[in-house]
RNA sequence: GCACAGGUGACCGAGUGGUUAAUGGUAGCAGACUGUAAAUCUGCCGCUCUCAGGAGCUACGGAGGUUCGAAUCCUCCCCUGUGCA
């Protein structure tokens, strides 16, 4: 099997689910911290597997550049290299696509992109991302796509959609034969050494009275990594729908929607979620790219996504944004100078429990390491408590709390 | 006391006769951030009004003066730094 996934409670739309891969299980619906150079940003491992993160990201694009996919296969494959045994997603470099369109150029062939770091020219194809990938050892890869732009008109959309189902059929044909040269191989959750890797708090549960959640799980782990498509088709509804139904055609073991939230309503991206969820198989994991605000995770999550990421909650902490229980606060707004609450009242984590908003906005004034720091752990654990929330909410088969933002998140 | 060098908006610091309310920084105030070229970027930042296009006032140590016009030139005064007594 390649990537268990099994559903355990639903409500309504919505699924709790649980995925098992090689570097242990995801309880789902998860988001997933953006680890884009092998470090989420700011946040050392030890702390996000306190908060209960169990997969975060990788770019192929930024590691391929530094300090390169061979050396970090070479060094023992991505996990090894930055001390992480949980799972591992990589970004195929189609996002980069899109966001360094400046300094690229799309062809049929791939995309040659003039390196931001030194200016030398690379040339990515669907074959180089899944190499990449492999050779990092990611547990979950995505195929390589375009992200289109927005606005886009209606032929470039589709135009940019027929490229990404060819360059979907060329990942998944170079993947399938490369598949086994991961850096972790055949090495199997058994050996990794970790500490409680197995389990998690809803598998634990959910599981009452069967044999311990490790021990079944370990029989059925994937061998290789798992390779998701992912649905463009810009802002067109039927090119959505087509994309999803063509892309599923091509039969992965999970499926992305990508291209959202580059510019357009968030009612549109609603739209284009609702109408692909519609085709995407229900018994496998679906996956919302580069989504979103907490309000929007939860309500996407609502429809039926298993899946999401976003650099969010770990960027805007380093700019001083931070999410809370009652709204978004910008904690260097004079108004905090003397406030002796914690960033969240509602919230607790170790940074709510321990920290002033009046210490985090001196720390972010003086532009202090440890700002960027605290600000993202505090994000990070309320945007993963939010999801413990809706994980929770699914298993009592209610979410309009967790909808309405009234709910706690302990 | 003498000799140099200086005194510019909260601070540092350009400008040395006219598009100068005055370049830049810093500090301050606010905003943005959605598969990370982002610990980044944007706006405001003398005062008072405003039909938001502007209008009026006050400003370059102090007081006079020259000039159509002065932060910029002249005189005196005050203050600071360095050196010599």
């Amino acid at each position: 099997m390649l990537l268990p996934f099994s559903i355990q409670a639903q409500a309504g739309a919505a699924r709790l689910s649980r995925i098992d891969t090689a570097h242990g299980p995801i309880d789902t619906p998860t988001f997933m911290p953006v680890g884009t150079a092998a470090t989420v940003k700011a946040v050392p491992q030890d702390v996000l597997e306190d908060l209960g993160a169990r997969i975060i990201l990788g770019n192929t694009y930024h590691l391929y550049l530094r300090p390169g996919h061979e050396l970090v296969r070479k060094l023992g494959g991505l996990h090894k290299f930055m001390s992480w045994e949980r799972a591992l997603l990589t970004d195929s470099g189609g996002f980069q696509v899109f966001s360094l369109s400046e300094l690229r150029k799309v062809t049929e062939e791939g995309v040659s992109f003039r390196s931001h770091l030194d200016g030398t020219s690379h040339l990515f194809t669907p074959e180089r991302s899944m190499e990449i990938q492999i050779a990092l050892g990611a547990d979950i890869v995505m195929a390589f796509d375009e992200c289109t732009e927005h606005p886009a008109e209606r032929d470039r959309a589709r135009r940019s959609m027929e490229l990404t189902l060819r360059w979907a059929k060329r990942s998944k044909d170079y993947f399938e034969a490369h598949k086994q040269e991961t850096p972790w191989g055949d090495r199997g959750i058994g050996t990794s050494g970790n500490r409680d890797i197995g389990k998690t708090e809803e598998s634990a549960s959910a599981q009452l009275g069967s044999a311990q959640p490790g021990a079944a799980a370990v029989q059925n782990l994937p061998k290789a990594p798992a390779l998701f498509g992912i649905v463009q088709g810009g802002m067109y509804a039927d090119l959505r729908r087509e994309s999803a139904e063509r892309t599923v055609e091509l039969d992965f073991p999970g499926y992305a929607i990508g291209g959202l939230s580059v510019g357009e309503s968030r009612e549109k991206t609603m739209e284009m979620i609702a109408t692909a969820l519609e085709i995407l198989p229900k018994d496998k994991p679906r996956y919302v790219m580069g989504v979103g605000y907490p309000e929007e995770i939860v309500r996407y999550a609502a429809m039926g996504v298993d899946m999401m990421d976003c650099v969010l909650p770990t960027r805007a902490a380093r700019h001083g944004l931070l999410f809370t229980s009652e709204g978004r606060l910008n904690i260097k707004n004079a108004r905090f100078a003397q406030d002796q609450n914690p960033p969240d009242v509602n919230c607790k984590c170790r940074v709510c429990m321990r920290y002033t908003r009046a210490y985090l906005r001196h720390l972010f004034v003086s532009a202090e390491p440890l700002a960027g720091i605290l600000n993202t752990i505090h994000n990070l654990a309320y945007y993963l408590d939010t999801m413990r929330s809706v994980r929770h909410a699914i298993t009592l088969g209610d979410l309009t709390g967790v909808l309405s933002g009234s709910v706690s998140l302990t």
